[in-house]
DNA sequence: TGTACATCAGTGAACGCGCGTTCACTGATGTAC
DNA sequence: TGTACATCAGTGAACGCGCGTTCACTGATGTAC
């Protein structure tokens, strides 16, 4: 008997929701990254009020003193991965050789925010998901969640920037340049959605990187 | 009060659920039509069994001397789906000029194939998330509910096809043929996705088909 | 330094909702004799 | 041609679940005097 009880108690044990103060101290940023962990592990459907404020350990209606709403949250943690996705695109670029030739900087430039766009759909799936969901019609932040990396810089402007380079390094005519991130952007999102959970995970998941790197070539040089 | 009454009645009027026998007819049939349409207005997540057998003025269990599941009634309406964007790629084939040289025949044949698939994300937006989902695995049909249209292929198979023409009349080299279905597919996949519902929704939505044909050009070259 | 009081972050209980699914049933259909 | 009966497609009622959200509340905190 006792076993029993002590085992249906432990699951929930990693992060007791007792508290010993009344107030929290601060709910708005547990729930958030409640709200996270949840997307983490189902994408944007997971990302359930009274889940996040059960891992707070605090009454449902709690949340309500720092989210309008379940959306609110939601959009609070859309904010977080797609800055997470800038963290990742940014990870990438400080890995380049400074010293390369402008062109070869230029493209390197480009294909480091694909890649790290890549590697971070591949290793959050669900926060992924969340970040490009398909009622996800803004990228824009707020001030108090921005969608921006250390940088400053959000996923798209990053891009846009690496696409920048290119024409300024005198490697794409300048003619070309206006709507050249629609057509990266599809490419290398197309190809995280079709692996990350879609028709392709199985055959070509394994082989990410370099399946990533063959799409890249393509952009390179189709653009 | 008898207004308000009449007015509450009315909404559901347009198709009575009203059944003269007691047998029904053709549920199975009519319950994925239902289907089909919740996924045509909400995407994946409104196919709703209560809701379907609602529509076919059915009791909510009776669903179940058709479907196993919930899940099996999307899998039919994927599968549906499926077909659907395969009947659209073959008519964007239908439209070449058989009389064209090989080479240009073949290079026209990808872009149709693209060019179908990116007209139905834009004209079914619903269903075609729905073909696509995150967690749709497979592309593969059943007897009962195949994936392919008319002439029996389903889109990805539909997309090699082409390909393989593109190595035929000597465009592409043949060492450039494996997984050059996964690049070209990532490419419109991902412009679908992120206009159809997403980000670039409102920017890039209007422009469709020219973006479009400014991707295939990308890929075209690319490949 | 001490006290009164406004502020506000949490609680407790409840609401209505809609879902998928199961149970024991009933009525229509088609087939064997 | 008529009847008994098996088959099976539907019904009716109910289940347990979990959700978002609202209400009136209570207890802790910080500030003004």
């Amino acid at each position: 008997m006792d076993s029993v009880h002590i085992s249906l108690e432990m699951p929930k044990s990693a992060k007791p929701p007792v508290r010993e103060t009344y107030r929290h101290g601060d709910l708005r940023r547990t729930l958030l990254e409640a709200g996270i962990d949840l997307a983490r592990a189902g994408g944007p459907d997971a990302v359930v009020l009274r889940e996040a404020t059960r891992r707070a350990g605090v009454a449902p209606n709690a949340a309500y003193r720092h989210f309008a709403s379940r959306e609110a949250l939601l959009q609070a943690v859309r904010a977080a991965a797609l800055s997470a996705v800038a963290a990742a695109m940014e990870a990438e670029l400080a890995r380049l050789a400074a010293d390369l030739p402008p062109a070869d900087l230029a493209r390197a430039s480009v294909r480091a925010v694909g890649t790290g766009y890549l590697r971070y759909a591949q290793a959050e799936p669900g926060l992924f998901r969340t970040a490009f969901a398909a009622s996800d019609k803004f990228l824009k932040g707020t001030p108090e969640f921005p969608t921006s990396g250390p940088g400053g810089l959000n996923p798209y402007e990053l891009l846009g920037a690496a696409l920048d380079k290119l024409v300024q390094a005198g490697v794409m005519p300048p003619q070309r340049r206006p709507g050249a991130e629609v057509l990266a952007w599809s490419a290398v999102h197309g190809l995280a959605m079709l692996v990350i959970d879609g028709p392709l995970a199985a055959p070509v998941g394994p082989q990410m990187y370099q399946v990533g790197q063959r799409l890249l070539d393509m952009v390179e040089k189709g653009l």
